[in-house]
DNA sequence: CGCATTTAATTCATATATTAATCTTTAACC
DNA sequence: GGTTAAAGATTAATATATGAATTAAATGCG
């Protein structure tokens, strides 16, 4: 059963796709100062009035620990606002602020340009079969549902550390 | 040209399909105490005697600055071995050491394993597909060539700094 | 030969990722 | 109604990413 070539490995190939399509972004990005974590809040951001934190998380993708930081620059910059819920207490609410959504008119048209541009240089159906292909690995390997509850669950019954 | 979600742009597809994927590699990793930018090292020395720094970044996917560190935390574990160039004393030859290279078996068998499962989750037309549209997206936005040296070339030749 | 350029590693500063642990607030349940 | 468990956010420790700058060795060329 001869391994293939490390290099040609679909994680591999993935970061590879994600090597060479980020630059030009980031580049688009770094001109109004921002990281590609900030972009990704704030382009959520800009579709919705406010956001639980946790929300964020699944929508940029920013694993919580670092969405903190990622936050605490944002709000530094004037960008974002955090606020605590009403109702519940636990969840942190956050909001763009002017300064924050003034950026979605300076920086859209260069990120759907650039978009427009990557989406070109791929035959349509080259490119809905990859979009295709990404959903069906996304739906696949996604965790099953309640998979986390019975993972808790688990390592409270028996022993777990099988060293 | 209403935007679609930003959920499913490619690159968020990309990620997202990295970030249902690799938790169980890791997992595999883990056991060995090897991270997976530790295992992506280990996985490219298996295949070769010795491999040049530079090389490496290419075939890992690790960027240089990062690479460092990487390889003095191999090092210090005793996997992998540091040896500068006898012609060009500017390159820096990397190999596993014996404990490296006894990792292979270790952990070849489960990450195949994994692989296998993941491979099966899709059937054999998807999974080429996917295959077939990263390829054909690396190929169309790997920069062209000598796009560095050209691009250095500009940067002393005229102003480049347009604010 | 001697100098300007390139190449390969490395360093630096800052930002983010990963995993585990902690803390607070809710929800659940007897 | 009080105790226990779960959810959401945060902290902590370590590892990696990103972009700019630096160093040392090799190469091109007048």
């Amino acid at each position: 059963m001869a391994m293939q070539d490390f290099s040609r490995s679909l994680p591999m190939r993935l970061y590879r796709a994600l090597a060479v399509v980020m630059p030009r972004f980031r580049r688009i990005f770094a001109k109004a100062g921002l990281t590609e974590q900030q972009w990704r809040v704030l382009r959520v951001l800009w579709e919705q009035p406010s956001v639980p934190q946790s929300a964020l998380v699944e929508l940029t993708l920013i694993p919580a620990p670092s969405l903190i930081g990622v936050l605490d620059r944002l709000t530094v910059a004037g960008l974002v606002e955090r606020r605590r819920g009403t109702d519940d207490r636990r969840v942190v609410e956050v909001a763009a602020t002017a300064a924050g959504r003034a950026l979605e008119e300076r920086l859209m048209p260069d990120v759907q340009a650039t978009y427009a541009e990557l989406r070109a240089s791929l035959d349509e159906s080259t490119w809905r079969a990859l979009e295709t292909g990404l959903d069906e690995l996304i739906r696949a390997q996604r965790p099953r549902e309640g998979a986390a509850a019975a993972q808790a669950r688990a390592r409270h019954s028996t022993g777990e550390d099988i060293a």
